[in-house]
DNA sequence: GTCAATGCTTTGTCAGGACATATTGACGTA
DNA sequence: TACGTCAATATGTCCTGACAAAGCATTGAC
């Protein structure tokens, strides 16, 4: 079980080095190269073959330890548990999970406006009440079915949507390009029956609706985004893998 | 916004001198003594006040940085951003979360027995089909309300359930009393209607149901439980924060 | 008065070393 | 054969030291 891994790393590159052989020792055990059982050669001579010190070795490592693809235990050595680890919902985005599943997609936007919040919005965002904010509605389909109602309140002052084709790609997506980098966010799942206009939207019958609210945060602690969102229940879950540390 | 913090620190402990000071920081934030906001101070200082040296110190701010109770920006310092976290989704229990919030409440075991695994099961615990396992059927109550229909399949070569009263603590805190650690956990939430028995059990009339099915892992990748959880959702949601790194 | 250059502060990355401690397996003894 | 001891191995913790890079404020030139 020893390695035939080809690590190789570029010092000129702004990239850490802990975080090159990270990824390189991530793509390994994703693609299967490192399957789960194997074990992982000692951390000083990984250290020595790619011409690094222990710690930062232990750095790499780490970073994987974290997301629960590898087990460290004292005396024994490291050992792939996890080869597929479903993305640590770093924040869940619908849009994205729909991609990765290569389903045919499409977004429609119901609505799009810049407003002064009411109250209820206003404290939602942590705003003062008549702020400028953003009123996003989207409802998306998957395979020409409607899937979810997707209702979003932005801050005016942290981003502006004026011509941003929400329709072809996601709102996350398009806050990262904008600088906006997400660092917490709050969820809270729950489940509920739908309205009159959910039914009509979604043209769910019967079907449960799971309902999803967030509030997203940035490095600042300030509310970037509030979202609550329904889901056909007969066509959407939340799938989430958890590590406990 | 400096710091009033009284930190104190025990060399002969064999807990870790970084999840010490890891630990006390984290209470001060929780308490409030450090507001979101805040800035504490770099960590030469703080590694030179209390006797350490900076790796040490910066490992302990990590953690919480982690958890997503701090942010560091370079050249400009560490900042407390969020207060109160909520638990990590350390992989949710609702016994957990209901005794949190101090409700009362009460378990019914409706059935907990020894059995051989059919192959659904089996396949579910990664075992072979006829393999011995434990299956548990509780029906959870708050203010006498019945709140929560729990299906639990456990391997029996992990775990004696014997004689445990799982009417007065949950499942995991067994576990962790028996030294089954868990490590990771994949969950899947959903919604959907009462089939007639939830309906009889849950008395949920015509309120959807959250659904939860989860497997959990433990160090060696081992599979300990496998849960299909149903929640009535006027009564239940899932609460969770998350943290993009 | 505006803007660019510069320097200071603080975190980020990396190295190398020392000792502690858990685990395993081999060895020797009862 | 069974059990305890001990050594080898690997990770865990902690230290010192150094330089890089990003932010911010001040200074200086135009």
């Amino acid at each position: 079980m020893s390695d035939s891994l080809s690590i190789t790393l570029d010092r000129s590159s702004p990239v850490p080095l802990y975080h090159q052989v990270a990824q390189q020792l991530e793509l390994a055990i994703r693609q299967g190269v490192l399957a789960p059982g194997d074990k992982i050669d000692n951390e000083i001579a990984l250290a020595n073959t790619l011409g690094l010190s222990r710690p930062t070795m232990r750095q790499a490592i780490q970073t994987l330890v974290d997301k629960g693809m590898l087990v460290r235990k004292r005396g024994v050595g490291t050992q792939v548990v996890h080869g597929k680890i479903r993305r640590n919902v770093e924040l869940t985005s619908l849009y994205d999970d729909l991609a990765a599943a290569g389903q045919q997609q499409r977004t429609e936007v119901l609505a799009l406006r810049r407003e002064h919040a009411d109250e209820t919005t206003a404290a939602q965002l942590r705003l003062a009440a008549g702020d400028d904010i953003w009123t996003l509605h989207r409802l998306r389909f998957v395979n020409d079915e409607p899937l979810a109602l997707l209702r979003n309140h932005l801050p005016a002052a942290l981003v502006d949507l004026t011509d941003v084709d929400l329709a072809s790609s996601g709102l996350y997506e398009h806050l990262r390009r904008a600088g906006v980098h997400l660092r917490v966010a709050e969820q809270r799942i729950g489940a509920k029956a739908a309205d009159d206009q959910e039914r009509e939207l979604l043209a769910s019958g019967d079907v449960p609706l799971l309902t999803m609210e967030r509030t997203a945060f940035n490095d600042a602690g300030s509310v970037i985004e509030y979202g609550h969102h329904v889901y056909r229940s007969d066509l959407y879950a939340f799938e989430i893998t958890l590590v406990d540390r």
